[in-house]
DNA sequence: ATGAGTGATGTAAAGGTTTACATAGACGCA
DNA sequence: TGCGTCTATGTAAACCTTTACATCACTCAT
């Protein structure tokens, strides 16, 4: 009798005097023992130092009590802030997380995915945006699974993240009460349905001011701080200067604000400048961006148990609905009223 | 025959005309079975979408392939991108990471421990720089453990970091190299290991270029931002200035630099200030911080393969030896020679 | 006294692998 | 032909739980 072995199920039972199942039962289902047995039990599982064995617990009931997180990169803060929610959550309710690092690689993710299958994981949430597609992936039998941060692009599972419409409108309506008429939209693009919503939201406040739209300021860009960059060079060359940047991100506009530095001007006297996600870096520039924050950890937290909701009921009434959550204007130092008046 | 359900050993034994041992070689060991059975195999695979059910397999393996990662704080981002090479290779061996957030909580860090035992995880790295102490936790039977960024307390397990001495005395000679005599250490403790070694190493540069210690710019502190600042006004208010500041971190050092600037002196032309660890906020203060680079990516790198040494081999005979990785000097903004001649 | 009903416990099967051991066939050699 | 060796495969046990079902000892009403 090796000291150092993991006691198993039937050594407590051996000590208490009892059968195996009901040590299971004094364990797992108190109220179904009698007083006088659960407390044998219990005291020959603190004399042999018993922990159930999870891999046997797991294969007999067909599922385990671990969660994969698919995220295409662990070091973005939006990510790790969210997670803490998360991996808080899941504890409480005795889940484990896993963590998958995709890199946007669709190899990797299907690793990953084939992963939970062999694993039987109870859950999955997923900041991807998107899954792999193919034979191989619509073949494997999925856990319930929410996304959160970016819907998944079929739009097949539940989702759950910041308003990122109404959070642009709320931004551009933050710059249309400061004076600005003419505002530039950084960083339009198809790629991301999140950043399309923000376009949306931008469009929306414009038209409620009765701004009418013009085109000449409204800039692709991917999100990238180079995108924020090559934004302003393009306005400087065509010679149509907005009074303030509406940037579909932080990182974006650290970049429009690099650009707007490096031609010696000032945010907020010469420009005003306003983000979207409140990374951390938005403190640290000069001056502290004005922003929308992202609720990441009310995301996490949300994603999370709406997942436990799912698995314990396998409620599949509202599987594919969204949930947004109302996001807040931070407001630093990068935003004020227009050197010129309004119209021009 | 559910479509959905997850094939099994079997069902990929009946269709390929094998046994399911046959099947298990054919997938772990393939050498060990006929060419054509192995074709035959895969065959069936292929047509099955057959996954191996990774509990059952540990359960009778008695290990599974999980690698818990215990850390602090998973928001840390000397913790993420330390992940990210962590997380890398393990799944290039077939291994998955499960992260533990500890929060320093002791009682958290049991939970998890816990749950190591029962799932029988493979390995495990601590970030957390102690562990547990207490009856449950020694008699815990432990899997193959191996530290990274903080040696673990009583020095029980393999450790993996940078090189603290050497990096402190790096930064020290940089400054005095720039003519700096009187140098201020800030953030002298006890606390954590570590730092304890930074100041060793700032002792020893000092010493070889044989300048007497001097008490009276030796400062406390924690390491956060707070105790920077704090450091700065009792330097003050001693009346008592060095020319330079070596910090224990680089959150300690912008402490630093932030009580500079509000009492309008200039960095570097009034003071030179050094960090520690070139956390992301470094290359955005301004003036952006002169510091020592953790090698995040390579300590990641070095501990899994560490811990995966010891999971194969089991040679316990280096179990206990640190292992230094020799950190960088980043050189940027905030030392320069100082204003007056070192000697006062 | 008998039978139904109840509550606590035990028995045994099942879950999907891996692997020690057994078997079987092929081959070489005396 | 007979025997030993070797290689490829099959058989069955073991890993540790959970749980349906069986059993048993009561109580209580008839």
């Amino acid at each position: 009798m090796a000291p150092k072995d993991q006691a198993t199920i039937e050594d407590v039972a051996r000590i208490a005097g009892v059968s195996i199942a009901t040590v299971s039962r004094a364990v797992h289902s108190p109220e179904r023992v009698a007083e006088t047995t659960r407390k044998k039990v219990n005291q020959a599982i603190l004399v042999t130092g018993y922990t159930t064995n999870a891999m046997a617990r797991s294969l007999r009931m067909g599922r385990s009590n671990i969660i994969l997180v698919l995220a295409p990169d662990i070091g973005d803060p939006n990510f790790s802030s969210t997670l803490i929610g998360i991996e808080t959550e899941a504890r409480a309710r005795g889940h484990a997380i896993l963590i998958g690092h995709t890199q946007n690689d669709p190899e990797r993710a299907i690793d990953y995915l084939k992963y939970v299958t062999s694993h039987q994981a109870a859950g999955m949430i997923l900041f991807t945006g998107r899954l792999p597609t193919g034979d191989a992936v619509s073949a494997m039998p999925l856990p319930p699974t929410v996304a959160a941060f970016e819907p998944i692009q079929d739009g097949t599972f539940p989702y759950v993240g910041v308003d990122d419409c109404a959070g642009a409108r709320k931004a551009t309506e933050h710059l249309l009460a400061a004076g600005h008429r003419t505002i530039a939209f950084v960083g339009d693009t198809q790629m991301r349905i999140a950043y399309q919503r923000r376009r949306q939201g931008f469009d929306a406040a414009m038209d409620a001011a009765r701004v009418p739209p013009d085109n000449r300021i409204i800039v692709k860009g991917d999100g990238t701080t180079a995108s924020g960059e090559h934004a302003v060079e393009l306005l400087f060359m065509r010679d149509h200067l907005p009074s303030a940047f509406m940037c579909v991100n932080d990182t974006t506009a650290i970049g429009v604000m690099n650009a707007l530095a490096a031609r010696r001007y000032n945010v907020p006297l010469d420009f005003s400048v306003i983000g979207f996600d409140d990374v951390p870096q938005a403190t640290y520039v000069s001056p502290p961006l004005t922003t929308i924050r992202q609720p990441r950890s009310i995301i996490g937290k949300t994603a999370i148990s709406r997942l436990f909701n799912m698995i314990e009921k396998k409620d599949g009434a509202l599987a594919t609905t969204e949930q947004l959550i109302a996001p807040d204007l931070v407001l630093r130092g990068s935003v004020t009223s227009p050197k010129f008046s309004p119209d021009r």
